[in-house]
Order: C-alpha cells, then structure tokens, then sequence
DNA sequence: TCTGCCCGGATTGTTAACAATACAACCTCG
DNA sequence: CGAGGTTGTATTGTTAACAATCCGGGCAGA
C-alpha cells in the first residue's frame, strides 16, 4: 500500500481529512499549499480537488479556487431522500440474501458507537455512524452500490455539520441496534421501514442555523494527516 | 447554451456518444484526436476523459491511454442489483408523493419506445428505455437521486452491449405499462414488485457471449456529434 | 519458421513558464 | 467621511516543450 499514486493520496488524505471534520465547510483548499505540503506540483492536486468536486465534497469557484463544500438546506433534504430510497433497497436485499459474516460487524459497529458516545467524542460518534450504514452496503457485496452509499454518506457528514443537529446525536444507537434485531428476525417490511424512519429522524433534526464556521490551518491539519498516515 | 467551457462540451459529446453506442465498448480514445476534433488542447480533453473514467464509462490504462468501457459480466450484475436498490426505493418515493405532473411524461415516452421498437431502431429503442428510468427518478425531483440513476443506465448500457442481450428487445415495454399502471392505481408494493422482476428480467437476459466488437472512426463519430449539436 | 531482442514512432504524463482573473488595500475626489 | 476607481499581489487557468512509456516491426539466431 506504499506506491499509489500521489493524486489518489492526496484525494484520499483530503477525503478523510473533510468527511473527519478537520477541515471545515468553507475551507479554502489553496492549490499551493497542498501541492507543497504533499511535495508535488500543482498537477495531482487539481486532479484530487476536481475529484473531490465531483463527488460534491468541495465547491470549484472558477478563478477563486476550491472549498470545502457547505451543503445548503435543499441538498440535505436531497442527501436523505436519496438516502432514504437507496439503503431501503440495501436493507430489503441484506433481508433477502442474508450475508455470510452474519450481523457481527454491524454490532461491532454499534458498540464503538456507543464507546464514542460515552467518551463524548461527538465527531468520532457521528463518523461509526456512518460508518455503520456503510458496513451495511458493504454486507451486500455490492461495491457499486456500497460506493453510492459512501458518497451519499460523506456529503451527510457535511450537510449535518452545517446545519447543526440540534440536540447532539448522530444516529440514536438504539436504533441501529433495532434494525440489526429486525434484520436478524428476517423481518423485511420492519426493518426497510425502521431503516425509513431513522433516516427521516435524522433530516428531521437538521436546523436552519446557518454555521458561522472558522476556517483555519489547512496546512497543519493535510500535514497532521500525513504524519498518522505514516506511522 | 454556447458558453459553456470546452471542457464540457467534450464530456457530454463523449458520453452522449458512447451511451448512443457510436463509440463501441472497446474503442481507443486517443487525445490528440479529440483535442483537434474540438479544437483545442490537451488539457480540457485529460479532464473530460478522467471524469468518464470516474463514471465508468471509460477505462483508462496508465501510458496506454482511454478506451469506452468493456464491463465485466460480475459488474454488470453488480449494476443491476444495485439499480434494483435503487430503483425500488425511486418507485415507492413516487408512489408515496404521486409527482404533479403525473404520470403523462412516462407514457409519452413508452410511446417513443414502440415507434422505435416498430421501426427496428434498436439503439434508439435500448436509450429510450433507459430514458424511462430516468424519467421515473426526475419525477421524485431528486437531483441528486436522478444524477445516480443516470451513471447507472448509462454503464447498464454498455453492460448490455457488451453482454449480448439474448433476443432483441432493451425493456419489453410492456413491462413499463404494466409499472404505470400500478403506479396509477397507488400500489406501492405491486409497483415494487413489477420493477425489481423487470430488472431482473433485464440481468436474466444477459448472456456471456464476448463481443468482437469493432472499433472504427472515431474522428468521424464525434465530428458528427458536434455538427447535430450545432444545427 | 519461430523466438527473442532492439529500435523507431507514437502517445501519454509531467513540468515550468506564462496569461488571466479576482481580491484587497490604497488613493483620490466629492 | 464615504464612494468610486486604481494599482498590486496572490491564485488559478492554460499552454508548449520535455520526459517516460508502450506498441509494432525488423532482424539475428536457433
């Protein structure tokens, strides 16, 4: 895993760093300084931000650069209709063809949320829980929709974090332990439904306050990354 | 609609034709041609060809170059499952929220399906079909649902090509009938039903045949493309 | 004839210099 | 004191030249 390309590094190190919350929505991601914090020329970077555009993680402002994206109100409420539409049809194909691994990842899942919770790491907590709709896509075997699943979750992350969830929680975990109990029952309809609802929860704790969000030290935190990634 | 940048106007011409199937699976998409065929640089065709590539509709292969995606059998069936997910979840959307202009824009285009199917344009029959999908997803009003759907017909499109779909037909159209139907009657489980079985008829008449295709002209292909488009 | 090797041509990948644009500070004028 | 224009600087966008790589054909030898 040592020789990939320096372009998919640095996407991906700018990818984690974003849907990880250590950048910020707004963020100027200035070419330069990530060119030279990955000691590269401008070239890979721009192919990582245009990337990172596609994926609807970063706005590209012609002439004035890349930021990291600031969902508005409309493209949440989208995020989790389409949410809502595709991780229905994963959980009614897990019911269908239960996987071979069993439920036991999901629960493990579930249990470094609530670790997460209880260590009132709100960041970590909110990342397991996607990471647990995630794991679920991923039960499916099925990489394409496990990798629409992974854009549809990461541009979540950002939605949620501009629109504030009032109250605190990402994903009630009591919740996800009754989808697991539902899926282990085999019961389709309630957990496709219960699924339903656990989404609609959660676009129905977005709020309108519009994030008056800081935008600090891109260089420190990509070079912050860069270190961990290392060790 | 003329200012768009190049760099655009070469992704959709590219795309558009290699989803009308005037670029066959398999075709080398040399830069130097397409940037004179456009009439300019390198630069924006690099861009255009790297998102197709995202989109996988195109593979490309490090110092050989681009070629219009040949999609394996395994990920033709992933994109099936994964357009039943989908799918599913886009028809009890519509049943639950009937969208405001009803149903006419479907039926208008199944029409469109039969006169190709009469007249034997096969091509134009296999794109409407997929036209019907997506139609169905621009009815949720869900753009980001809809742009999903839209990458997955197109791979479907090339999966088929590649595939030889046993028989002739893309989409019996009878079959989209019978969905408006139900759609019209609220019958939100029969609708689901009737688009999972049509997406698996679909997959069932998939076939391991490898296709020999040829792979000619593709100058001319993308020239005509931007003359239609400037009449 | 077939195999292996090497070379020429063509194509992709990278870079460094240049052009274009936008933002910010300043400066002038009413 | 404020509005409007102007210049300077920083950043992005583009291009042309260069480097690296791959494919095909020719050639020598078994």
């Amino acid at each position: 895993m040592a020789e990939v390309d320096v372009k998919h590094r640095i996407f991906a190190t700018t990818r984690e760093a974003i849907v990880g919350r250590r950048l910020p929505p707004g963020t100027k991601l200035t070419e330069d300084i990530i060119a030279d914090t990955f000691a590269c020329k401008r070239g890979p970077v721009r192919w990582a931000l245009a990337r990172l555009g596609d994926e609807g993680l970063v706005t590209l402002v012609p002439h004035r650069g890349a930021f990291v994206a600031e969902p508005p109100l409309d493209e949440a409420k989208h995020l989790f209709g389409a949410r809502r539409m595709l991780e229905g049809g994963i959980v009614r194909c897990l019911c269908d063809a239960p996987p071979p691994q069993g439920w036991r990842p999901l629960m493990a899942c579930v249990d470094a949320e609530d670790r997460a919770h209880a260590e009132g790491d709100e960041t970590a907590a909110l990342r397991l829980s996607g990471d647990f709709h995630l794991i679920m896509a991923e039960l499916t075997e099925n990489p394409i929709a496990a990798t629409m699943l992974r854009e549809l979750v990461s541009r979540t992350v950002l939605a949620i974090t501009v629109h504030q969830h009032r109250g605190s929680s990402g994903c009630r975990t009591h919740e996800h332990r009754r989808l697991i109990e539902l899926l282990e029952a085999g019961d389709v309809e309630g957990a496709a439904r219960e699924m339903d609802d656990h989404l609609r929860a959660l676009e129905g704790g977005l709020d309108l306050s519009p994030r008056p969000r800081s935008g600090p030290s891109l260089r420190a935190v990509l070079g912050a990354a860069l270190e961990t990634a290392r060790a």
